[in-house]
DNA sequence: TCAAAAGTGTTCACCGTACACCCATGG
DNA sequence: CCATGGGTGTACGGTGAACACTTTTGA
């Protein structure tokens, strides 16, 4: 006997991604106005549809390189969303992921075309759906993941100092952290490479540009070495 | 202009589902020989589709009521997969689930009739299609759960002794763990109840029952306690 | 010379871990 | 009376948290 697929049910299948992005002081997260029926004029996340050829993690990616124009970023499946009545319109299902994007790579004008705006996380507007609860699961997916792995670095340019690492992880983790302990818990973990170069933007004194090195972090997870945060 | 959901594509969703017991000494999963092709008589777990009136969590339910024999589970929704040819028979996406059963309370008569069985997940079968994939995830999602929140429960008995406890974590966790630190930890959290019954199945002196103590728990928790294991 | 941010160590309290002996009971 | 598992406390080291002053330099 062979199972009669045909005699199941289909469903439509949405990806909607969470873009977090950070700019220095707070973490922030890309939105779209919709242009479209229902829910037309209301912010919302990016989403599409699930094609029958595609993975989710590829639609997820298709997604993010429409809206934003850039590719191979952090990207982490989050939940699926089936409520019977999540959409008005029509029965579909949503997967969610959640993106991490340096905001300095972000093409503007693609900003235009959707009707995009970034907004802090703490002031974001009320979305469509149940986008806002796929919102809280990120940030407390990405909470959980940032103290667990080294993935902050995918918000913050190349090269950045102490202070902008400090900075993202007291947003990620919506807490203020101590200067001295924070430094000495990143050198303990011996993942950095330090620079010659020097940031002279944010202070007279200039500080020291540092890097992820992410082939010594390779190396050291071998050996049984865990990211704490 | 309103959305033409119409020119979207549709896809079949299974839900597959890890369902754990613990039998005092080891950790199982609950597999089921396939009867039908593709795959006929190979090991899988449970599943099957997503239908139209249905959300995710009820499909869950109803697929592990169906097999089981058991309702009001813990379950947690896992991940979904969706490799283009993860089921040969015809392209299907699978929301992954796990359920913590107490063994005991499961229905004997249903093994028979879907040819289910209990695995030791260190002993378990190779599983079709991504199922293996499914089952690590599962384990290293209920690894990081019962060590955040108090889920253990679900697999004893409604009365057990420190020992049992003790087993599950052992089992669950993969490593001993040592008696004095145990107790004094789960004492620490104080969120049990000591009984004055004895459980003498064990040993000639026999050793007291303990009840997990929801409403005391949940006290804690609005207090700002957090379980840690 | 002063304002503003960078950089730097030490102390203390608590938690996690290692560890060994007596107790109660049924056979 | 003895074999079997049940039950109990302490000491130590390491980690996380609190905490303040000096340095640099551009304006």
């Amino acid at each position: 006997m062979i199972y009669n697929y045909e005699s199941e049910d289909k469903v439509l299948l949405a990806v909607d991604c969470i873009i977090f992005g950070f700019d220095a002081e707070e973490l922030k997260i890309l939105l779209i106005k919709r242009d479209f029926e229902p829910e037309k004029g209301k912010w919302s996340l990016m989403g599409g549809f699930l094609k029958n050829h595609e993975a989710l993690d590829d639609a997820a990616n298709r997604i993010l390189l429409h809206l934003t124009g850039i590719n191979n970023v952090y990207m982490e499946q989050l939940y699926s969303f089936s409520k019977i009545d999540r959409d008005p319109g029509q029965r579909t299902l949503s997967v969610a992921y959640y993106a991490l994007i340096k905001i300095e790579d972000h093409n503007e004008e693609l900003n235009q075309q959707y009707a995009a705006e970034w907004f802090s996380v703490s002031e974001a507007p009320s979305l469509i759906f149940d986008h806002n609860i796929m919102v809280s699961r990120a940030i407390n997916r990405l909470r959980y993941r940032a103290s667990t792995e080294p993935i902050g670095f995918e918000l913050l340019p190349k090269k950045f100092t102490m202070r902008q690492l400090q900075k993202l992880y007291e947003a990620i983790l919506d807490e203020k952290l101590d200067k001295r302990n924070f430094i000495n818990k990143i050198n303990g973990l011996d993942i950095l490479i330090k620079l010659d170069e020097k940031d002279k933007s944010s202070s007279r004194k200039g500080s020291f540009l540092y890097m992820f090195d992410e082939e010594k972090y390779s190396n050291k997870l071998e050996q049984g070495f865990s990211f704490k945060l």
